[in-house]
DNA sequence: TTGTATGCGTTATCAA
DNA sequence: TTGATAACGCATACAA
C-alpha cells in the first residue's frame, strides 16, 4: 500500500517554516517538538530526539521570536534608549551593550530621541509594547516617571552615565568625581594654576551636575590654584572666546577642563579664532576620549572613558536583574583613564 | 436584576491591558474593538464608537505589536544592517532613516556587524525572524546572497553607500564618481598639480572602487595634473608616510584626496608626524564631511555627503515597496556639497 | 452594524 | 514519555 499521499513539505505561508512542519515531518506532536527545544534536559527518548532534531535541520527551523514573545511574556529583547546617538560616547557605550547582548542572545532595540530628547515617555512605551524585557537608559529623565513607571511594570531599568531624579535603579557609570580630580590634578600638577571649568548648563543633568561639583570641591581643596566655572551654549561662542580673554588677562597659567567631547569641540575653536596654542597659551583636558584628540593643535589630553565595558555592565546588570536577582539598585562607577599629550605640557 | 456580577477589570496578566479589556469595558465584542482601531472608515454606530474611545482612553490601552504581527505577518519594523556603527556615516544615515520610520509609524531594529563585518546572514536571519517588513543595509554584502535570499522571500531591501554583487535591490547613494570629480577638480583648480587618491583596500566595497575608478578617470581626462592612488591599511601607518614624502619629492603642487573620513584621519596624522602644513605643503581635500574637519590643522576641506537625506531616501524607498510599488530596481545618487576650508588654499 | 469563532506560531497544562 | 488542547493578543471570515 502506497503510504498516504504525502503533502508537499509546504513551507507555511510567508515561507515561513512552523513548528507544525517539523511535527509532521519528524512524525511526532507540536508539544514534543518544543519540548526538544526547550527543555532538552527532560528525557526524551533519544530515537525521538534524533528525529526531531533532523527535522529541524532539515527544514532548517527557527522559532518565531513574535510567538514565543507573545506566549511567554518574554521576547529576548532588551530596549536601548539614547539621548542623541550623534553623541559618539553612546554609540560606544551602545556597542558594549550589543556586545553583551549578542554573547546571551538578546537582542537590542535602539530608540533614538533625537534633537529634542522629548519624548522619552513615547519611546519606553513603544519598546514596552515591544515586550522588551528591560531598558537600559542613557537619558534626562526629564519625562518624569516614565522610566519608573516601567520599573513598576516589572521592567528592569539600568541607567547609564544620566541619574533620573526619584529613580531607584541600576546605575553604571564613569565616576565623574575621579575622572576631574583627575584631570584638574594633572593640570595642577603640570604648574597651570588658573583653572576654567567650561560645562554645558547642567539643566538636570547628573553627569554635569557630578563633574562641575566636584571641579568646586577641587578647587576648594587647592587654595592656591585658581578656579572658575563656565556654562557655555552651543548659540553663545562669543561668551566663551571673551571669558577665555579674561582667564588669560589674569596674568596666571591658564588652562581649561571641558566637561565633555561637545565642550572641548567649541573650546578648540574658540581657541583657534583666539590664534591661540595649547599647551602654551592655554593648558587642556577634556573628558572624553575621540578619534581626533590627538589631531587638533599640539594634541589634546583627555580623560577616557571606558565605554565599551559601561555598556557591558549595564546590561550584565540587566540580565541578572532579569535572572531574579532581587537587591537594591547598585551603583558601578567606573575609573576613567588620562591619556596625556600635549596640551597640558610642562610649564 | 442586578447586572451580571462583573469581575474586577483585572489588567490582564504582565500588567498588559488587552484588547479583551476594552471590550468589556465598552460593553462590546472584540471584534467590534478591533475594527474600531483598524478601519475607523467602516460605519459603526457612533454612540458604540464613543463608547469604545473613551474605554480605550480610560484604560490607555494600545494594541500589542508583536500580535499584530502574529496575526497580519506584517510587524511596523524594518531592519537596519550596518557594518559598523562606529563611523559617523553610518550613525548619519541611521538618524535619517530613523527619523523617516517614525513618522511612518515604523520602528528601526539597529543590528550592527562589528569589527569583522562578519555574520551578516546571521544578522538578516535574526531580523527576519522578528518580521521586519524589509531591510536597509550598509554593509559589504560579503556573505553571498543572504541578502538576495531575504529579497526573495519578499522582503524588500534597500542597499545604501554600497552596492552589493549580484543583488537587484533599490540603491542610495552619494554620487561618488561626482564628489571625486569634485574633489579633484577644486584642487587642480586651485594650483594643486600633482595628486595622490588614498583609499582602504577596495576589497570588493563599490563604493571604494567607485571613488578610485572616478579619480582614474579624472587623471584620465586631466593630463597636465599628476595623479596616482595609494592603498592605505590600518597597519601600515609607515607607508602612507613614505608614500606622502615621495609625492612632496617630486616637486610639483602635491595635494591629497582621501577616499573617506579613516582615511582623513590616517593622512592628518602622517602629516602631522612629517611637520608639513595643509594648504602650504600639501593641499587636501577629503570625502565625508566630520564636526572635527573644521579644527584640524589650518581646516580641511571635504566633501558633505547628504547622510541625513540619505537614511530618509533609503527609508522612503523600502516603505514605497511595503505599499506594493513594483518596479525595476531604482538608483538614486545624490550629489555631495564641497566645504571649501583652508587646507585647500589657492596657491 | 455587531458578535462568534478561528487561527497566527508557541508554550504549558493536562491526560493518556 | 508523549499527545491533545487551550491559551497568548489580535484580526478577520462568516453568521446574525
Amino acid at each position: 500500500m502506497p503510504s498516504k499521499p504525502t503533502l508537499p513539505v509546504v513551507t507555511a505561508y510567508g515561507g515561513r517554516i512552523t513548528i507544525a512542519d517539523v511535527a509532521e515531518k519528524a512524525g511526532v506532536s507540536k508539544a514534543t517538538v518544543s519540548r526538544f527545544l526547550n527543555r532538552r534536559d527532560e528525557l526524551l527518548t533519544p530515537e525521538i530526539a534524533t528525529r526531531v532534531e533532523s527535522a529541524i535541520a532539515a527544514l532548517g527551523y527557527t522559532p518565531s521570536p513574535m510567538a514565543q514573545a507573545l506566549k511567554r511574556g518574554r521576547s529576548r529583547l532588551v530596549g536601548l534608549i539614547v539621548a542623541d546617538v550623534t553623541n559618539p560616547f553612546s554609540v560606544a557605550v551602545l556597542r558594549g551593550a550589543e556586545k553583551a547582548c549578542q554573547d546571551a542572545g538578546y537582542l537590542l532595540m535602539l530608540f533614538n530621541l533625537g534633537e529634542d530628547g522629548q519624548h522619552e515617555r513615547d519611546a519606553i512605551e513603544t519598546l514596552a509594547s515591544y515586550q522588551v524585557e528591560g531598558l537600559i537608559l542613557n537619558t534626562l529623565g526629564r519625562d518624569e516617571g516614565a522610566a519608573a513607571a516601567a520599573a513598576r511594570r516589572g521592567r528592569p531599568v539600568v541607567l547609564v552615565d544620566r541619574r533620573h531624579a526619584n529613580m531607584e535603579a541600576d546605575f553604571v557609570s564613569i565616576d565623574n568625581q575621579g575622572a576631574v580630580r583627575m584631570a584638574a590634578g594633572h593640570l595642577v600638577e603640570r604648574g597651570w594654576d588658573d583653572l576654567l571649568f567650561v560645562t554645558e548648563p547642567a539643566a538636570g543633568v547628573s553627569s554635569r551636575e557630578e563633574r562641575a561639583a566636584a571641579f568646586r570641591a577641587f578647587v576648594a581643596a587647592h587654595p592656591q590654584a585658581g578656579g572658575r566655572c563656565f556654562e557655555s551654549t552651543a548659540t553663545e561662542a562669543a561668551a566663551l572666546a571673551q571669558e577665555l580673554r579674561e582667564l588669560r588677562a589674569r596674568g596666571r597659567r591658564p588652562a581649561v577642563l571641558a566637561s565633555n567631547s561637545v565642550i572641548t569641540l567649541r573650546v578648540v575653536d574658540a581657541v583657534q579664532r583666539l590664534g591661540w596654542t595649547f599647551g602654551r597659551d592655554l593648558g587642556f583636558v577634556g573628558i572624553d576620549e575621540t578619534e581626533w584628540a590627538s589631531l587638533v593643535g599640539p594634541g589634546l589630553t583627555t580623560v577616557a572613558q571606558p565605554t565599551d565595558a559601561l555598556g557591558r555592565l549595564a546590561t550584565a546588570c540587566l540580565l541578572e536583574r532579569l535572572q531574579g536577582l532581587d537587591v537594591p539598585p547598585r551603583q558601578i562607577l567606573l575609573s576613567g583613564q588620562l591619556v596625556v599629550r600635549a596640551s597640558s605640557a610642562q610649564q
